[in-house]
DNA sequence: TTAAAATTAGGAATAATTCCTAATTTCGGT
DNA sequence: ACCGAAATTAGGAATTATTCCTAATTTTAA
């Protein structure tokens, strides 16, 4: 796993350019564009590749499919459970305060690669249509 | 919504009784047990409608289906993004902070109802197979 | 330049979840 | 307790999201 394709640079360059959290039908979408003759699964590939070599980040969904992200520059998110937006969130609180926090909880390291927040956001309070 | 029946009874009942984290299809199976002829769109409506009432809440996870947790206590979720174990996690960092601080970032209130930490448990990081 | 390894397109298969419908259960008012 | 309206159910079909399969093509590295 690793040779350079077209394809590849291609879906890395759509993350670049679209720092939109696209789900991966959107990828699709937008690579399209450039190489007409991708095909689903190669986009699919490539996409956990890309996430398996850290250069993009898994977002996961409480409502909806999975939405990716390009990592521009290091930041956590905050998702609202009801409508699925997505707030960027640079963090002020620190990664290795908590990740100390934890190892004393839950007696395990472990190498914290986000933390995200679910909630419920303004529009969705106050839109009430419950 | 909102009208008693055993069989939402019964999920939660499972939900109460298994601290484990159960999948859609897991909490199925326990259901099973106690209600035989219950079906699994019938669990999976009222694990939404359970989850929307706030009684049980949706892990959304990197690796396989979703799972759920019944929140006997308050309590916050690590994920390892490898294997999908879950470490409860009892907040220290406390979360009208953060609160405060994604307000000033974001400029928009959101009810926070949870913070999952996301990354690489010890386990998977030594065996390490990649 | 060439053989091995990796990647691709395209579509089939699988997995997870939601939707549909007619029958049953629950609820609220009397 | 009875009755009509509203909610819920079982069962299965349908949909959605993702992975898997295969033969052909592309990339790599010697």
């Amino acid at each position: 796993m690793n040779n350079y394709s077209k394809q590849r640079e291609a879906i890395l360059d759509v993350m670049k350019e679209n720092l939109v959290h696209p789900t991966a039908e959107e990828i699709y979408q937008f690579v399209l564009e450039k190489e007409p003759q991708i095909s689903k699964s190669t986009v699919y590939r490539n996409i956990n590749i890309l996430v398996e070599l850290g250069e993009i980040k898994k977002l996961n969904m409480t409502v909806g499919p999975d939405r990716y992200d390009y990592l521009y520059k290091e930041h956590s998110h905050a998702i609202c459970e009801k409508c699925g937006n997505i707030f960027d969130f640079y963090d002020d609180f620190n990664k290795e305060e908590i990740s100390k926090e934890l190892l004393k909880q839950i007696g395990n390291h472990m190498d914290i690669n986000s933390i995200t927040i679910y909630g419920i956001c303004e529009d969705c309070k106050s839109n009430n249509k419950k």
